[in-house]
DNA sequence: AGAGTCAAACAGCACT
DNA sequence: AGTGCTGTTTGACTCT
């Protein structure tokens, strides 16, 4: 069973009571609305949620857990203004995180507790590391895809090259028998028999995709 | 009204 | 201990 100080953040005052069939272990904890561990779900659950039981556990402010409004009231979920929005995303562009002081700076400047700028600054650097994995995804389908036309590209080749093999006049590599005068000797072969270099076979046109990206 | 999306807030873990 | 990252929950909002 875990009792629960439902308040999100600063501004809830509700207190959840929670049941949760763990296995038969049990604890008390604090926080938000608790979420059951992906690895191990705890259903069944009841919440149990009491508004006039405004519990007062009072929390260390600039600890990771939330401290409490002054006059206690359940709070809605905040909405921060446009303005709020535009000075926090001009100071992730300077840096993407705060030290403790720019932290506290600008919790003032923006009416906002240190705890919501911190919490404001982790979920935007989420959504960039989000964005940019996107990005990287989308490159790669492409790199995927250009080579995926080369091997096509290339497998056509082979085959007309075949075919053109088929029509070829008929090379032997001569064992100097009676019969070589019948038949042409193979290019390459020559080129060896008369001390030349061997031929060398093309090099392959391997397309890298990292070679070429530009992102990185 | 319900589904879908966005974003604030949190828990838990890893790292220093 | 403090902080960042990741995954999740959930309230607010929009769209159909």
């Amino acid at each position: 069973m875990e009792v629960y100080d439902d308040r999100d953040d600063v501004q809830e005052t509700a207190l959840s009571l929670r049941l949760n069939y763990d296995g038969g272990s049990s604890h008390l904890s604090t926080g938000d609305h608790p979420r059951p561990q992906a690895a191990t779900p705890v259903e069944p659950s009841l919440t149990l949620v009491l508004p006039s039981m405004a519990c007062s556990v009072k929390r260390e402010n600039d600890g990771r857990i939330s401290d409490e409004e002054e006059d206690g009231a359940a709070r809605k979920k905040l909405r921060l203004t446009k303005e709020q929005s535009a000075l926090l995303e001009d100071k992730f562009k300077e840096h993407a995180t705060l030290n403790p002081k720019q932290k506290q700076a600008l919790a003032r400047q923006l009416n906002l507790r240190p705890r919501q700028v911190e919490v404001w600054f982790q979920n935007r650097r989420a959504r960039t590391k989000l964005k940019k994995t996107e990005v990287e995804c989308e490159f790669l389908r492409k790199c995927c895809e250009t080579l995926r036309e080369e091997n096509r590209r290339l497998l056509q080749e082979i085959q007309e090259l075949k075919s053109l093999d088929l029509q070829a006049p008929r090379y032997m590599h001569p064992p100097g028998g009676a019969a070589a005068g019948t038949f042409q000797t193979c290019p390459s072969c020559k080129n060896r028999d008369e001390g030349g270099s061997p031929a060398v076979a093309p090099k392959t046109r391997f397309f890298n995709p990292f070679a070429h990206s530009a992102a990185y």
